[in-house]
RNA sequence: GGCGCUAUCGUCUAGGGGUUAGGACACCAGAUUCUCAAUCUGGGAACACGGGUUCGAUUCCCGUUAGCGCUACCA
């Protein structure tokens, strides 16, 4: 049994597509699962649509999502180079000896004319594919016209007979070489075609599975001929089934989350992604196991369980999950992954210190349960960092609580004791609390709602035993965005509702 | 048009010739709570359709329908 080796090979549009991501979070897992080889090569054969930040920008990326390679442009490896870009010589090497042993031959035929052709096949209900008309030229009439200038492309002769491979997710699957028109090897401006570059760059790295998006299924057939052609044996092949956006329609830029760019603007943890896309195609058998760190995940990979069908990404599923590896995730680092979204909302600034990173925490802790993703935290902290009284009595939900003869006196008599007290903790809220609850004879709802309303300008969040460290903490905190106290918030108000 | 792939709750899926068709997200209800949530408990919810094969099909076969892909000198 030779060693396993899978690759994974998108072309660097500054755009890793969800649907690529789960390619290549396949790809790893079935490379650590059997401990064997994961290569990263990169397409980008195509100068138009390359460019090096691109590049960079897909290894960042793929290491946020997680993923990491044994060879790669990079980090070189026993098959270097791993750009496409850099592989001409291989690439011409193949062309030549395929044209040598009349495999392959030169075509003239221009775009315009292979184009009316096929609107002329179309129109006549056949089956628009080339016509072969260059497979009769003589070598030495295309070695003349070559000589002369004209530009020509490398076409694959395919032969009579049928394409079959056993898919190891769908089974055998068949196709007929009548249906397959001769393939372009080599485009006539000297750039190796996809269908050529992958067969040539897989069988040189010892690619032993290819797995990838079974839009490429009816490729397969074109590479086995190439592989035919060769002389090579060709390697084990997985197709998997497409992502689709909830309206059912192919997953692309136009749907709001559809890269993994997107996801990290979002706040979502990569492990959370992980562990939702290896489910969207994939599951571990036992119909009840959903989370699943990365050692299980590895463990359990099997390419025997990927489903066929089309799955329609689920984004109140990733939430969940989400939310599941947020609540797990270290506090520490929960609260540095948060810094980037306070700081975009201006409430604090980088660099954030040790004392700061502690409140942030507490923060988090406390408003973690009402977020799908870091990137809602702004607004779920809002009532920490802006308080303004005013705005609370204009407020349509809360300016009843200044208004109300019931919530005043509640209020009135919470007011001056919390201001007598100094520093406010929990426990002492409670007493006071309760000591209100005595004077007022009100309780429940109506003791708290009022408080609430007063003390964050908002009729809900967090629990207030929650808050109110914060808010005294992070008065001490210098912020960017200064958090007022639990006696400022007060004073405030009460200058506002004109109590006391 | 041709070729190909696919079809279990709204969604992701488990299952497989005889099952009360299982789980998860979402949804609904109850419990709890100062609020929103979170949490716990409970509930509704599926084998696309038509033919076969069979004692028996959701499961196997064929067709229909629908969706998707490919049909490029894109990858």
């Amino acid at each position: 049994m030779p060693d396993i080796r899978v690759r994974f090979a998108p072309s660097p549009t500054g755009y890793v597509h969800v649907g690529n991501a789960r390619t290549a979070l396949f790809n790893w897992l079935f490379a650590r699962h059997h401990g064997g080889a994961f290569v990263l090569r990169i397409e980008d054969t195509d100068v138009e649509r390359s460019e090096e930040r691109f590049e960079t920008q897909l290894l960042e990326d793929l290491k946020w999502f997680g993923l990491d390679w044994d060879e790669g442009p990079d980090k070189g490896g026993p098959f270097a180079p791993y750009r496409q870009s850099e592989r001409k010589e291989q690439y011409a090497r193949y062309v030549a000896q395929l044209v040598e042993q009349g495999n392959a031959y030169y075509c003239f035929c221009s775009a315009d004319q292979l184009e009316a052709e096929r609107a002329e096949a179309l129109k006549a209900g056949r089956q628009p594919k080339y016509s072969g008309r260059c497979r009769k030229l003589t070598p030495e009439e295309a070695a003349r016209r070559g000589a002369a200038g004209e530009p020509a492309a490398v076409r694959l002769k395919i032969v009579e007979g049928a394409f079959t491979w056993k898919d190891l997710v769908h089974g055998p699957t068949s196709f007929a070489s009548d249906v397959i028109g001769d393939p372009i090897l080599v485009r006539s401006d000297g750039h190796p075609a996809y269908n050529y570059a992958v067969v040539i760059d897989d069988h040189l790295m010892e690619i032993t599975h290819v797995i990838r998006g079974d839009d490429h299924i009816s490729n397969t057939p074109r590479q086995l001929a190439l592989y035919n052609a060769l002389g090579w044996e060709p390697p084990e092949f997985a197709h998997l089934s497409t992502i689709l956006g909830a309206d059912r329609s192919r997953l692309s830029k136009r749907h709001a989350a559809a890269s993994l760019e997107n996801f990290r603007e979002m706040g979502v943890l990569p492990e959370a992604l992980r562990n939702y896309l290896a489910l969207l195609g994939w599951s571990p058998g036992d119909g009840v196991t959903e989370i699943m760190s990365d050692q299980e995940l590895i463990a359990r990979f099997s390419l025997d369980h990927i489903t066929k069908a089309a799955a329609v990404f689920d984004q109140e599923k990733l939430n969940w999950m989400n939310r599941h590896y947020m609540k797990e995730s270290p506090p520490r680092r929960l609260a540095e992954l948060s810094i980037p979204f306070l700081v975009g909302a201006g409430y604090v600034a980088e660099p954030v210190d040790d004392a700061a990173l502690s409140w942030l925490e507490r923060v988090l802790d406390a408003a973690l349960k009402n977020l799908d993703q870091l990137s809602q935290l702004p607004a779920a902290v809002r009532l920490i960092f802006e308080y303004d009284a005013q705005s609370v009595l204009r407020g349509e939900e809360t300016r009843h609580v200044a208004e109300d003869a019931d919530s005043r006196a509640v209020l009135e008599a919470f007011i001056p004791k919390v201001l007598a007290a100094g520093e406010l903790d929990y426990p002492r809220f409670r007493e006071i609390a309760k000591s209100v609850q005595k004077e007022t004879g009100k309780k429940g709802k109506d003791l708290f709602h009022p408080i609430r309303v007063a003390l964050t300008g908002a009729v809900s969040g967090p629990e207030l035993e929650k808050l109110i460290p914060i808010f005294e903490e992070g008065a001490k905190l210098n912020l960017a965005c200064p958090v007022k106290s639990v006696a400022q918030r007060l004073r405030e108000f009460a200058a506002a509702a004109r109590l006391l």
